[in-house]
DNA sequence: GCAATTGGTTGGAACGTTTCAAGAAGGAGC
DNA sequence: GCTCCTTCTTGAAACGTTCCAACCAATTGC
């Protein structure tokens, strides 16, 4: 199947180094032969074999996205800024999602490493940083999203989660709530524990105030919903006052549990902050209050910072750490 | 950059052939060179060169898709289904999105082209058709994917979108609305039109119905909120009693126009069923009802379909048509 | 003991580009 | 008419795989 460059070269009568001069460097060619050799390409229908090129360039021009859950709005911002900012740079994006399971993560880097893929972007489980190591070694640049590197020796662009979880529990606690709940999970998501750290923070300037943890298994929007049940379970003692969960979808889920069941009044007798502000967040039974981040920029931040590094590997690594916003609505 | 099989050949001691059969086909090698190899492999941190295995190969083991809008639900369901799907069969997914422009989805169409893809999914805009078929003719599968092909000369994995329109307004009709309001647009989308059409032959069954077409330029949160706050502006005469919008997402914007500004009680004055009943509909300020469309079975579906057509392009074209399903909620 | 068979291994061609040194053609200067 | 420049154009060598015909031993059959 298929016409190649050869194909052309003879219909044209050329030679198939010009023919790979029009297509690449059209200057080098008088204007005639570029003509004519176009006109064949178009007659014949020539498309380009991206594989041979790759191979003869060493590298590709794609870029590989890994994201922990692509349902996740916040993570689908993020995809559409690196898809739209790669498109500037003439790169395109392949966006696989690991669903937080460290083997699926694995596996989508050993594809792109096979692939020689011009970088990687990812919010990485805990379980694959030393893969990342040993990718980045072998000289693949890898930007983490969303996350920073303990070490510090990847670039990244994320947002500052303490202060996040800062901002939504002080809202709480300014609003007289003292028993506080952080609904979130696993712990080894490093958002989850850096919010849960903010919201400890917030709670340890005011006397009295209290953080009670209740995990989940996933930010899922029925994880949220389970545990709003178990909470509407609960005597008005020992019930939290001020819910703060570590994503929308969580938030979303509880406020299902909430309206659903109806004893408890929002936010007289429980106040509820999200995490991420997704466009739903403003729709919701009633309208979440939440920590909004700017998804769309950190994966354009993301592929810009790959590409910086990619030109110049010996710099210092960037980290871009962006500020979160309180967005007050209804909830609390 | 890069160990290759050569390397691994010259360390292992043997030929090139023989370190690819290692890789490819083992049992065709005695044990203890597998081993020998292997170790070789594993020490020198050997990665194997993808675009070389695809120019060999003629093809890549990517499909490509390419859906209407990213941000909706609705198509991270089918990607996500896709996805999954894709990896049972060794395939991987390329996701890029058009955000309906054909400008966009041409240039996809032309990068998976050059990529030799396996296939290509999607969503096709109008512009794109003629485009589809060169691509088919040039050997690349193609699947539309929530579109049938008007002269069916594509495989097609869909559902019923006339019935999908009908089921929503009847029931709109069966709770005594006769003044019925379809929120969509632009018409060139096909699900949209044929959502309308629905609509409209339901209508006719019912003497006194009307239908009031009532255009939006895209299928988002924002512009159902614009389309209902003229609608709040409208007085009891003139204003509707039952909206049926083409997606979730403007149910959502209409939503939020009518509660934010408070006039109009739902479902009472105004009942309102939206399309596509992503996890967020059971959540919003009113719970929506809407019509459900097994998104993620789709994805999966339009699959196994490539596949079906890559190994037996001769046959006749498959189309799955499913069924939607009203899901009653609290705003109609 | 010789031919035929089996199981394992090898060498090299092919996939379709891009690149680059070298060649050809056409002018300009003297 | 000769040399020396330009300006294009060419031919062939990579890039790293996979595949396949040929080869080689070691069995097996008779």
């Amino acid at each position: 199947m298929g016409v190649n460059m050869r194909d052309i070269a003879t219909a044209a009568g050329v030679s198939m180094g010009t023919v790979s001069n029009v297509l690449n460097h059209p200057e080098r060619v008088s204007p005639k032969l570029v003509e004519r050799v176009q006109s064949h390409i178009l007659r014949l229908g020539y498309v380009r074999n991206d594989a041979a090129r790759q191979l003869r360039a060493g590298r590709s021009d794609t870029v590989g996205l890994v994201v922990l859950d692509l349902r996740n709005p916040f993570f689908t911002e993020v995809a559409r800024g690196a898809e739209l900012r790669g498109e500037e740079h003439g790169l395109n994006l392949m966006v696989t999602n690991s669903d937080d399971r460290t083997y699926r993560e694995l596996t989508h880097i050993d594809r792109f490493e096979e692939q020689r893929v011009r970088g990687v972007l990812i919010t990485p489980t805990p379980g694959g940083m030393e893969r990342l190591h040993r990718l980045r070694d072998n000289g693949t640049p890898v930007v983490l999203v969303d996350r920073e590197s303990r070490d510090l020796s990847f670039p990244s662009v994320s947002v500052d989660d303490v202060a996040g979880g800062y901002l939504a529990t002080k809202h709480l606690l300014d609003s007289g709530r003292r028993h506080i709940a952080f609904v979130g999970g696993p712990l080894s998501i490093r958002q989850v524990a850096d919010r849960l750290e903010g919201a400890q923070k917030a709670a340890a300037e005011v006397t009295g105030a209290t953080v009670e943890f209740l995990g989940t298994p996933g930010l899922t929007v029925g994880a949220g919903r389970d545990v709003g049940r178990t909470l509407c379970e609960r005597d008005a003692a020992t019930r939290p006052d001020g819910v703060f969960s570590a994503n929308d979808l969580l938030a979303v889920g509880l406020l299902q549990a909430f309206v659903m069941i109806g004893k408890l009044a929002i936010p007289d007798d429980i106040a509820l902050v999200g995490y991420d502000d997704i466009d739903f967040a403003a729709s919701t039974v009633i309208p979440l209050t939440s920590v909004r981040q700017p998804a769309e920029i950190i994966g354009a931040t993301a592929v810009d910072l790959l590409v910086e590094i990619a030109d110049n590997p010996t710099g210092t690594h960037d980290r871009v750490v962006f500020q979160p916003e309180l967005v007050i609505r209804d909830t609390a």
